[in-house]
DNA sequence: CATGAATGAGCCTTCATTCAT
DNA sequence: CATGAATGAAGGCTCATTCAT
């Protein structure tokens, strides 16, 4: 009895095939919206071949979604090749540039960004276990970096306020695109926009986070 | 009996409840995902309702976002109830609150919040007419406070990127809640929850949209 | 106590209206084709118009093809106009023509050949009555006529088989008219093409009788 | 069973007993009337047969009637057997023989005239390849025999006039079934009756073109 | 192991008809 | 009397899944 998972190339091409076809196709029209049939057209597979590598359709969209996120994050790391010792604002900008490259990525890598918005919609299982484990490391190299910019001693619900204020800024124009395509028709986000973009939130947030380290009785300067 | 049309109760009450059904089923399901008999049934009416009184299911949808949307704007305005002659820090205090209530609201009210979500994700017809003529009256008016804040002679794009980082504030705690959840499971949106944060996106904002008032140069101070 | 269904020319108008939307939509789609909804709209009456007019779909369908088949025999009336004294051969040609006329009638008229084109494929109770009445009278006509010409004493076989010869090759080219319109696209129906048609059909048909009234042994000559 | 496609008996078995029952279905009730639930139950097959092997109810109706001409045309070829060199009378009265034993066929093969019959009331895309090709086939022997019995050089126009006089005897008796069984009961097409027919229509039809062949003048003789 | 055939539940829509006013 | 609202049955079609080979 031999090892045909891991001997034929065949079975491992097929799988991956589907995977790639699954992840445009679930970032195109979402889980439900996605068929089974297309899938496997795109793949060049059989129509039975989800059900048999995957054991069923959200088999095969939870992997599809865990792959996507390990390539993202791959490419653009969370800490965005800053050396741990830089200093926070460096880091700060880092952080925000890689999320931004990741979730902006174009081609077969763009999936990545439009699969998490729909989990946002949609929410599967699959986004349990990624929130676990992978989003979590990115909230702690953001925590980390927050917790620097603020004097120290500062309670958890301003650092978690302003966590999320930076990466609310980060997602907006992602998340909000058919809004803002339809707004700013001339809008694009080239990747000089997109750097552009990094240094205003960054500065943005930067205030922000001094502001709101300065205490609660400093409200206007 | 002579003015039915006026008098009786279940006159057009088919349609209200249809549209009410619909909003919740909507907002649950997405579009896609909602059944016609699903709210027919939850209307009490008929599976033939839907395609008598709104032509179809898109019909219907359509009717549905538009009234959700103008009911949230009634209840909630979005210059927030305050005098157009109050203070740009005012003004966007009760911007920042009301859109903040509007998103959160609950009970029947809640649908508008989530459907708009989806629009984002899975944008129909409909929404091309919502920015059109909605979404662009508060842009404008948050268009008017930035502009206060902003040093005269401010260019469209520093503006903009000051817009966008408020509004992208608001949104994210209503858009990415199933990660927030996830990940702070013990945070809630009660009503004064959501004025502590109204209150750290104003300051936060402002304190953005002042540096970014300072210029270029002054990256750091 | 009045008498509202004869006074009454709303009523009466209604009716009418609708019996004459009805011919248009049921000669283009058929019975079962046409649509309630389609008929009332086009008649600018109600969707409950029919059910209270005619009882249902049925009965006013019945109502229209008496109707169309009334106005097209008085127009063109079977004898074609011909005195009854007339030659046989005359008589057929006056027979023939109105015959075609009839069944080729444009506008309003050109109901009636379509709704008894729609019977001979789905013939309804409707048929029944139109074939013990008014068609028997149409055959009856051409009985006589080919029994004159056919010597005396000829039996009932050969006289049949003679009408239905002349019938349909009358009956033929609306009949066909699909398969016709695609082999010969130029070919048109015309009044004076109509009249060359009922010249071919009379003067083949004559031949034909006289050949069958030679007897069995001369079957060629 | 190594070649399953080859020998498995079931295989595609589902998809002919497909097309069986839906002749029987589409010949009793037309395509409008005809329902995909009900011929798929004749077939003893799923609701979703029909959508799988034929794509959708039009594309099962195309094949269906395609393999009833087909069949109907192998079972009496449009020459009637008889060879190309006969005289044009033998071979005239083969082809009118073979037409209506197409057209009057018993038992399954009765689908094909009773679906060609309701395309001529209601003509689908289906229609317009049948007369490319396996009709104007038909046509085309039929002119060969018409050309043959007329003097050389008749018009284009004679030709098509007697062409149509000897069609229409042929599919009247079919195609007006409704009238004629209506007006006589007692007349049954059983084959001897069949036979007497085509004898009838051919013997008027070689007196009819032989007339028109001697010319204008000579509407009498 | 991998596949093409087949399944059955379910969805949106249409339509003749009815009913209360 | 005449009407607009409402009904329920049914139709075509889609789709994830299963099964025998």
């Amino acid at each position: 009895m031999s090892t045909p998972s891991l001997l034929d190339p065949e079975r491992a091409a097929t799988r991956e095939q589907l995977i790639a076809a699954a992840g445009a196709v679930f970032a195109d029209s979402g889980f439900r919206g996605a068929t089974v049939r297309d899938i496997c057209q795109k793949a060049g597979a059989n129509v039975a071949a989800v059900n048999y590598h995957f054991g069923d359709k959200q088999g095969l969209y939870t992997e599809v979604l865990r792959r996507n996120y390990q390539r993202a994050i791959e490419r653009f790391p969370g800490a965005g090749g800053i050396p741990a010792g830089a200093s926070a604002e460096a880091r700060l900008l880092a952080f925000i540039r890689s999320f931004l490259q990741r979730i902006f990525a174009e081609g077969v890598d763009s999936c990545h960004g439009r699969l998490l918005a729909r989990e946002m919609i949609d929410p599967t299982p699959a986004l349990d276990a990624l929130v676990a484990v992978e989003i979590r490391a990115l909230a702690d190299q953001l925590t980390a970096i927050v917790r620097e910019l603020l004097p120290r001693g500062d309670d958890v619900a301003s650092v978690r306020l302003c966590m999320a204020s930076v990466v609310s800024q980060i997602v907006f124009y992602h998340h909000c695109q058919p809004v803002i395509r339809r707004m700013f028709p001339e809008l694009h986000f080239t990747p000089s926009n997109l750097e552009a973009l990094a240094q205003h939130v960054t500065r943005f947030s930067l205030a922000g986070i001094r502001d709101v380290g300065r205490g609660r009785t400093s409200k206007r300067h």
